[in-house]
This record gives structure tokens, C-alpha cells and sequence, in this order.
DNA sequence: TAAACATTGTTATTTAATTAACAGTGAAAT
DNA sequence: ATTTCACTGTTAATTAAATAACAATGTTTA
């Protein structure tokens, strides 16, 4: 298995919650070009991550929905699940605690932190916050190794900086200023301005 | 011009950003190495990209800050500036609402969308939300030109049949179901799931 | 001023990702 | 049964993106 290109383990990722839709409404099989339908991509690529995984069929009547969802979750999870926590449990934060609670069993937010004294120590969107202050011994404490960031631009640097002596294995970034990390740790950064940008641009492409 | 690579596209958002503070800080000059360093990338890809879009320094005391702020703006920026809608108000509608409000002059949350009667036909994160069956009409009385889906996505499918209809030229979906739009529509896709999914692979290939 | 240096712009090379091509094979049709 | 058909798996070709290499040139230092 060793080296799976980035993109394909999004789209894996991807896969799964579709895959996840199609059990719920019993189907037991599908086509590599539904899968592609599914995602604005083409069946051959479907193929091709499928078969860089080590999954494949002998019927030609497509593949089996348990079974694949299975190989899927054997690459991306581990074993006993992961835990994440939130830093800035502001607009954002609390959309995503809100949102994640409860929704993987493998992969859960177990703490937020906040430097906010109105929102430390309580529960806020059903996951406790905790002072920032006590950020290097809960993580400790709960095995926590996925860092999700979103708290002020201008704070972003020096929690990471803390984050990473607290020993978190991997972040993934929402404020609009991107890391520095050392090359042990996993960085993935998202802007939504930037994304919104993308689209305005193409747009205004089209329309020229 | 003509075509810039969509990678380019998103760095050129980034760099902006960056160049916005430089200049909130009274910097007038910036070396590519610099803003390679504070994006994580190499001054290569830094230069590289600022050739494509066709900006050059014959001086050799860094980027002029402001020119090149204006140059990425002649590239993403209309001349007018583009209006978007939120469908659906819900946490993360309402984050991103909150976010975005007054934050760039050439791209605004012009309206919002919702079926909910308790929020229809009020002001929300300082947006007015109105009915989804007034879409139609507010698209286009009000020229909004983009769409940022944050709806459940089981209505995903549905809405965005509707926007289409009402004329909407770019759609920025955050459901966690992938779209089928014709190829005049342009599309961004992102999913937080796929997103922290990620990272948990990457930080579980590092311990191994 | 001359030499050493730092920085850019651009072409060439390499690497990563996608797409095309097609052989192989089970299922359905005749 | 045999033919046709629909799918898959895999290698090869193509395209897109990132990196390296380096000439050109303004700046600083001796
Ligand atoms: N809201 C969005 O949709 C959106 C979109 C794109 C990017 N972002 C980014 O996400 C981040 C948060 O956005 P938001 O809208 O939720 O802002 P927010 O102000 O609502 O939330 C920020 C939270 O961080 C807390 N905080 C401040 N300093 C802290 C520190 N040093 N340590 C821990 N917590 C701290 C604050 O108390 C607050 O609860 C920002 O960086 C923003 O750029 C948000
Ligand atoms: N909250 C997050 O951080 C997060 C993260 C990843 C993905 N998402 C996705 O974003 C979407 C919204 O998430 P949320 O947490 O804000 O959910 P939410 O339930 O808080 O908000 C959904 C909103 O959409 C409205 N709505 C329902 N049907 C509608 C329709 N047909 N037309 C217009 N509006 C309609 C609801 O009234 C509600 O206000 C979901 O698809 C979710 O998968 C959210």
C-alpha cells in the first residue's frame, strides 16, 4: 500500500460518505461510474484509486458497498480512532463542534479551548471548553493529536507554537494566516476567502 | 493573461492577504523569499506566479507591496465586484455570514436563504434572510452572481437546480454531498469531513 | 570603482495527477 | 452454447504543477 497519492485519499474519504448513502438505502452494489456521477469525476479514476487500494471484484455487477467501505476505513481510520480538539470556540468553532458531535465514531472532538472567560469551563456545543492554559495537559490527558484552529488570525502562530510542544501530530488551519510547522507534523490549511476568490475569478472568466 | 493555472488562482488570494498586512504594517517592499516563507512554499513558486500574472520589479529591494497588491487585483477582483448568497442560515451560514460581512469591499453577502419561518424575512449576522421562494426574484434584482451552499445536503441536489435556474454563475458548496452542474456553472468543493479525514491518514502514516 | 553578493525572470527538468487505451472476463442475450 | 455486451484492472500517454538551474542585473562592500 505504502505511498497513496493526496488526492486520492480525499477522494477515498469522499467515497465512503457516499458509499455510507448507498448502504443506508440498500443498495448492496455499485458501478465505478455511478461512484464517478456521484462526484463530478470520471469512472476511470474511481478505478484507479479503488485498485491502488487493493480492492477489486471479480463480478461485473460492481462493487460490493460493505465490502468497500470496509477497505476504505482500513486505510484512513485507525484503529482505535483519533482525537481532535478545537481552539476558538467562537462563530466557527461552534458551527464545527456543533457539527462533528457525534457524527464519526473514529475521529472525535473531545475537547475545544478558548481564552475567552465566559466560555471556559463549560460545555459549549456539547464538548467542554477548557482555558487555553490547560491546553498541554489535556491533550496529554485525552490523547488528543489533531489540532483544528480556529481562532484569531493574529493568535494563530502562537497556539500552534504551544500546540506543538503539547505534542499534536496534525493540524488543520481556518484562520487566514497560514504555518510554519516542523515537517513531523501533518499541515492542512483551508481559507474560505481564498475560496471564494477562486470562484468569483473563474466567474468572471466564463463571462469574458 | 489568458490562462493562469488554478493553483496560481488560489495563491494569488493568499498573497494578497499577506501583502494587505504588509502594508497595514508600513511595509513598502517584499522579497519573494519572504512571502514564500510566510506561505509555506518556495520563492520559486512565488516568482513563478508572479510572472504569470505579469507583474516585474526592476529594482532589487523586493516587490513593490502596493503595485502588486493592485496587479492581483486586476486579475481577481471585477471591476464592480461580485455579489454573493448564503442558502441556508443555519451555524455555519451564519459563521460564515458574520465573517465575511464588511471584510472585502468587491465581494459581499448580499442576501441569505432559508426555509425556516423563524428566520425568513429578518436580519441575521446582518444579512436579510429571505424565503427560499423569493430566490428567484432577489438573485436577480439584486445581480448576485455567486452561491455558498450551506444547506443540509439532502436539499443540496434541489437548491442548486434552483440557482442555476435563477441564474447564478459560480456556487461554493460546504454540503457534504457533491453537485452535477452544467460545465457554464463553475463549481468549488469542500468538505471539512474529507478535510480532518485527511489529516488523521497523514498523521497516522507519520507514526508508522 | 571593482568584486562579491543578492535577487529576479525565465526556460528546462522533474514529479504528480489525470486521462486514454485496451486486454480480460463475467453476465446477459440469442 | 456462443456471441455480444458491460465492466473492471492495469499499463501507457498526456497534462498539470512544482522544482531546479541559471543568466541577467541592480545593490552592497571592500
Ligand atoms: N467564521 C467563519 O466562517 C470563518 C471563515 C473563514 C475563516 N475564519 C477564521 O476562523 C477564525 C475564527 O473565526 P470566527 O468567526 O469563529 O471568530 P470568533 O471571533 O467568533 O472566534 C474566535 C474565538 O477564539 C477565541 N480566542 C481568541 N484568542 C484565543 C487564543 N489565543 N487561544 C484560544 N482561543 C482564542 C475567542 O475567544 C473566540 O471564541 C478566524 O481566524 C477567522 O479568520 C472564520
Ligand atoms: N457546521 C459545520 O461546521 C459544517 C461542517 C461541514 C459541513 N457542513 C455542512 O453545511 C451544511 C449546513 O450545516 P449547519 O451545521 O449549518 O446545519 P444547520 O442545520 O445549522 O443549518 C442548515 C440551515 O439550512 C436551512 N434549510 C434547510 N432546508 C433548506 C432549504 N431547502 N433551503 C434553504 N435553507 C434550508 C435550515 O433552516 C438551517 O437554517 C450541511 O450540509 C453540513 O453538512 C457544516
Amino acid at each position: 500500500m505504502s505511498k497513496l497519492p493526496e488526492k486520492t485519499i480525499g477522494r477515498l474519504s469522499e467515497y465512503r460518505r457516499t458509499l455510507l448513502n448507498c448502504l443506508a438505502n440498500g443498495k448492496t452494489h455499485v458501478f465505478s461510474h455511478d461512484l464517478a456521477n456521484l462526484h463530478n469525476i470520471t469512472a476511470v479514476q474511481v478505478r484507479r484509486d479503488i485498485m491502488l487500494i487493493g480492492y477489486s471484484t471479480t463480478l461485473k455487477k460492481g462493487y460490493d458497498v460493505k465490502a468497500l467501505i470496509d477497505v476504505i476505513g482500513n486505510i484512513i481510520d485507525t484503529k482505535d480512532g483519533l482525537n481532535a480538539a478545537i481552539i476558538g470556540i467562537g462563530n466557527l468553532g461552534r458551527a464545527i463542534t456543533a457539527y462533528f458531535n457525534g457524527k464519526r465514531t473514529r475521529l472525535k472532538i473531545a475537547a475545544t479551548f478558548d481564552t475567552d472567560p465566559e466560555k471556559t469551563n463549560r460545555v459549549i456545543s456539547g464538548v467542554k471548553c477548557y482555558p487555553i492554559s490547560e491546553m498541554g495537559r489535556i491533550i496529554k490527558e485525552q490523547d488528543i493529536s489533531i489540532g483544528i484552529l480556529t481562532v484569531p488570525p493574529e493568535d494563530a502562530a502562537a497556539v500552534t507554537e504551544t500546540l506543538i510542544m503539547a505534542g499534536i501530530k496534525g493540524i488543520l488551519n481556518y484562520t487566514s494566516t497560514s504555518l510554519n510547522v516542523s515537517p513531523n507534523v501533518y499541515l492542512e490549511e483551508y481559507d474560505m476567502i481564498t475560496s471564494l476568490e477562486k470562484v468569483a475569478y473563474f466567474v468572471k472568466e466564463k463571462n469574458e
